[in-house]
DNA sequence: GTCTATACCCCGATAGAC
DNA sequence: GTCTATCGGGGTATAGAC
């Protein structure tokens, strides 16, 4: 594995663990097991690094994402496949975090992938839901945006429902109720 | 008012813009117009003052979710007025965003108070529900504490996905979601 | 490509004068 | 109560040797 590679590999960790603000080059050197004049070589800075580590992390997100929903199944079974599928509560949502990055919201560079990630997500979902109703499987009144952009929202507020309590089980519940919502939404 | 009151004033705006590791003591000062000396006279340090920060906001969140919830109405208005409140989706949740900062989840101290707000929150949010089941409201196979969980997360999810699309619409798709799914719950 | 040296400023806190 | 001085350390980056 090249220098550039582990060096992406330790931003992507410690953006996930530590946020852009909270994330030093010494920090990621440390991690990567490079050097100063390493890092400096491969990437401009820090900035430069971090969009690098975003931009993977966020193909990885849509990647998991559209394994759920392209796969098998009426569309309930799609959603509720992305729902319960086995997450890191604690840990949280490595893209939706950079949201609360006072810096990566600042730079629109640094927010750009993460904008395209949750725009492309609520979009998949809201088609997902818009198939649903074209099969006759939900109630014509509802509305798919509004009900996709409540599916990505359960997860990533479980997230931080999960995080306060320093336990797994609010998010469990709460993508348990959205499950429960969206099965009552049957037609 | 007096200085110590203009200091934590200063610290949870700060706190909210920029989370706890984003915030230094030297900011806080500025923004107070308070000098250093005065700083450490009033307060142990930054976590000292961090956590009267903390503790003061998340009284405010309480008491506003209160007033929705104990109001007048069946519980599905009641729930309504909750989600449907009028927030400023860009600027997040000023206790969710501090579940990010590793060194808020990190120190049993800070935590504490934001999860006894989410805490109180979900259980709310639940007995809600549960009064609503109880009235005949609700299917009564809907589990109270999973829909309390959902509707709190939605809130909190709505808020990422603002941030991140850098528009308040998201947040406003995602709580009208949620609204039209306990709708949908409805027996 | 990687190393060390250096620079400049901010962080968080303490000390002691006034 | 508030001020200034001072401290040891880290943040982010550049320079230039190897």
């Amino acid at each position: 594995m090249s220098t550039a590679d582990r060096l992406i590999d330790a931003t992507s960790e410690l953006l996930w663990e530590r946020g852009y603000t909270g994330t030093s080059p010494k920090a990621i050197q440390r991690l990567a097991g490079a050097g100063q004049g390493s890092m400096y070589h491969h990437f401009a800075g820090k900035q430069d690094l971090a969009l690098a580590a975003i931009r993977r992390t966020a193909e990885q997100m849509r990647s998991a994402a559209e394994a759920d929903l392209a796969g098998p199944g009426t569309a309930v079974e799609r959603i509720e496949r992305y729902l319960l599928r086995e997450r890191d509560a604690l840990r949280g949502c490595p893209v939706g975090r950079l949201t609360q990055d006072p810096d990566i919201v600042a730079s629109a560079e640094l927010r750009a992938p993460v904008d395209e990630l949750f725009d492309w997500l609520r979009a998949r979902l809201t088609s997902v839901v818009e198939q649903g109703r074209a099969a006759g499987e939900f109630e014509a009144s509802l509305d798919p945006a509004a009900v996709g952009a409540a599916v990505a929202a359960a997860v990533q507020g479980g997230y931080v429902l999960a995080r306060a309590a320093g336990s797994a089980e609010p998010f469990e519940q709460a993508v348990r109720g959205a499950v429960s919502l969206i099965r009552a939404a049957r037609s």
